[in-house]
DNA sequence: GCTCGGAGGATTGTATACGATTTTTTGCGT
DNA sequence: ACGCAAAAAATCGTATACAATCCTCCGAGC
């Protein structure tokens, strides 16, 4: 998919450095390794990518526009800590826009996306049981890569960049708030999906989508957490 | 609106200087004071609004993220010239949430909201009998910003955010392809939307959404136009 | 002992400087 | 005159420098 995708969509901005730099730390946020709330400052992060801070900026910049990173005005970067009521409308919006993108997908899938699509499952499925972070992280990742597929089949590049950014979104928001340590992404139903829409099922297709989601955000535990960093942690 | 979003948006990112230009060049491109393909020089941009180059890239950055201006490598900035796909694209875009977003609004929707809504179609409607280039200008604006705020109504910031990115490419696309020079967006359609929001009559509203986004892309002629900027611009 | 205030350090905001790349111009040769 | 090549100008890519702001910590005062 990764290759396949950057031909169609035109490499548009590339301002070379701080591309890589923007990737390479969405990367660790999406799959976990960069923890909400973490900062991370400008400098710091010149130095471990070996550029100056302006590159640093510009990269941190561009991760706030995606939302992954929120820059409060003199005080730094932070990778983004949802709050419960974001979180709330970044499955909102996933309910809203996948069955549209999943209809759109299924009128011009060919077989060959099918069989990308079930080699990504199988591929979900091997990591499932394997043990070890490196392979949670890439489960994640595959997890997240079934809808971002969908969305690319369905060959437009505007739903396809809206669904990079909640995916992402949605990986910090399962970080922050998901109780169950088991999979972000209930395997099976994937599988279900595609099913439906071989069998030209459109509206089953949809329905176990919207389902899907609805499973995952049902696995949240969204209820305002204050931190109580105040003394009523000691209290009582 | 302009209030009331801004306060239930919370200020974000900040980054001072920079959101200013950005928010003053996005402005001059959806009035279409700036057309598709004119160069946005850092120095100039820098020039024009008393900052460095510094804050003129940052600003032009961003705007490329939001898909209005593109940057290309070592050669500069422009505003965007979208693409025939590329404005198909944007308008697949529009069918697919908007009427997502109408439900979502309908819901939540208070009597304020209608009155806002028709003040804003009134304000549309006094527009576009008058004459005159900055009257044309603010009519553009104001029928971008029912959609937008049928979205604010939503109450979903995301979902927002994604709309004011379509509706600002939308102006570009109708600068390119559109044909007639009258009204952008269907006036009485916007009140027939209402009406039907009005009448609780969900389904009849997305309907009518649909309908008149297809209007609005009937208006286009998105055929490639290679600029013929050739010898084939006279001969014949 | 606690609070308030200020010096010091750290970090961000913005400007400027310099090297790299592209575009334009100029001038030579045919 | 035309075309091509090299120099000049313009513009971008990145680094560095300086100013402004914020956070921390220490000390004076109550």
């Amino acid at each position: 998919m990764k290759s396949a995708a950057k031909a169609m969509q035109a490499e548009e901005v590339a301002e070379t450095g701080a591309h890589q730099i923007r990737d390479a730390i969405r990367e660790a946020i999406v799959e976990r390794r960069l923890s909400p709330g973490t900062k991370l400052s400008e400098s710091d992060v010149g130095n471990l990518f070996n550029v100056s801070r302006t590159l640093a900026r510009a990269a941190l910049q561009a991760l706030s526009y995606e939302g992954l990173v929120s820059v409060e005005k003199n005080r730094g970067a932070f990778v983004a800590y949802p709050s419960p009521d974001e979180a709330r409308q970044i499955f909102a919006a996933r309910r809203l826009v996948e069955p549209g993108i999943l209809r759109e997908a299924a009128t011009r899938i060919t077989p060959d996306d099918i069989g990308n699509l079930r080699e990504l499952l199988r591929e979900e499925g091997r990591l499932m049981s394997e043990r070890g972070q490196t392979a949670r992280r890439a489960e994640i990742k595959a997890s997240g890569d079934f809808h971002l597929m969908l969305a690319e089949i369905s060959g437009n590049a505007i739903m396809q960049r809206f669904m990079e950014e909640l995916v992402a979104r949605s990986s910090l928001v399962i970080a922050l708030y998901g109780q169950s340590t088991a999979s972000s992404c209930g395997h099976s139903e994937h599988g279900d999906i595609i099913s439906a829409i071989e069998d030209n099922e459109l509206d089953r297709a949809c329905q176990l989508m919207l389902h899907h989601i609805a499973h995952i955000e049902a696995d949240l535990d969204l209820r305002e957490r204050k931190s109580l960093g105040l003394k009523e942690a000691f209290e009582l």
